[in-house]
DNA sequence: AGATTAATGTAAAAGCCTTTTACATGAGCT
DNA sequence: AGCTCATGTAAAAGGCTTTTACATTAATCT
């Protein structure tokens, strides 16, 4: 056992020691429960144990707290995208499969996130940061269509950003009208994961990709 | 000329007249301006020259309006779509280019209606009317993916129903992302018009529905 | 160590929003 | 004309946001 570090609820003196983040985290947890619109910069403080001016220090005001949040989730969204997709290995398919799933998947496992980044209202050109944090997550989906495109024959072969952009709306589209159990959305007979998975595999169809019978043998 | 029926800013008496229609009128216009998030109730009553506690008497409160907002939408996005599909004459393909068209059209045109719908999270359970309304306006879709089910040979037919959430989603998807010059989003190297036909193209290609050349000619 | 400086919190206040309650007005009907 | 109900107003309570002046402590420098 060690007094080393408290990290919990520790009675702390006139300041904090790591608001920033307790606030970040508050955030999170208050637009999961309530919805980006109903979370409250003074609510966070409050849960952070302070008062209602200190977070103004941390943040220029509740959008840049707001623009904080999306910028950590695009952070990790990429992250999830990444380990998803493995670079593709050991088979594209595949991969794209399990990328399809983790898109679905940080959706509905972190909806608050998810809100923050897409459906917030949140201004791309807050901060050159957030801008780029987006591009990295959607780089993940790049590579992908292009190693996808790669191994289709020259001949008829679609521009890779075409091909990602069209994955991340079928992703998006899914995530965004069905993916969360909100409550507040339509029932559907199958599940989004059959579904995308449905929705990716036509499409790939349509572009002359076949699927593997099963392994790439001779 | 005529006295008759003054529609625009009349000096009314102690009653408006028609103050839940300015209502909505002021809360869409508002919605475009700033937001879902950024409307307020109160700016609307001023909006429409009553004080601040008499939209009580026409929603029991903001969210209520809000879903006015959004039901309204629901019917206007429905009389649109309806529009464009024309019952997929006289071609079923052409008709299901318009009807895409449409759906990022009204997006584009009516993004106040198109937030309130899908991202102010509107609950749709708040009333029966409202689910209704968004039901309708699917049916419009699904009715679309029957037609173009119907007519694709028995072996191999996809359920219509599964059609037509695809659809749903990569038109919402693209129109989501993409769909608004919100000067908040991503810029495209191409127009989100084409790059939904292109998505249902590739897509039709992968249900095996082949385009006509151009006229059904023998 | 001691002093200075910068970072981080607090208190108080102004302004706006939401929502409720009691009251005022007048439109429609008999 | 008189009643009644729908529709609006005024006033007030309670939150949230944001700013400003001030308090406390952590960091840094000598």
């Amino acid at each position: 056992m060690s007094w080393s570090k408290e990290e919990k609820e520790s009675p702390r003196g006139y300041h904090h020691g790591n608001l920033k983040e307790a606030l970040l985290r508050a955030a999170l947890e208050l637009i999961a429960q309530k919805g980006p619109a109903g979370f409250t910069f003074a609510e966070a403080a409050r849960w952070a144990g302070v008062s209602p001016a200190a977070p103004y220090r941390h943040f220029r005001d509740r959008d840049e707290l707001l623009a904080s949040v999306a910028l950590r989730g695009f952070q990790q969204f990429e992250a999830a995208l990444k380990r998803a997709w493995n670079d593709g290995r050991p088979e594209t398919l595949d991969a794209l499969d399990r990328l399809g799933k983790a898109y679905l998947q940080f959706a509905r496992a972190e909806p608050a996130y998810y809100s923050a980044m897409f459906e917030a209202g949140v201004p791309l050109a807050t901060s050159p940061e957030l801008r780029e944090a987006g591009e990295r997550a959607f780089a993940v989906l790049r590579g992908a269509a292009e190693t996808l495109c790669a191994q289709m024959p020259l001949q008829g072969r679609p521009p890779a950003l075409m091909v990602a952009l069209h994955i991340w709306a079928m992703a998006h589209g899914i995530a965004s009208l069905f993916g969360r159990g909100d409550a507040a959305r339509r029932a559907l007979p199958i599940s989004p994961e059959e579904l995308l998975e449905a929705n990716v595999l036509i499409y790939l169809r349509g572009l002359g990709v076949e699927e593997a019978p099963n392994k790439p043998s001779a």
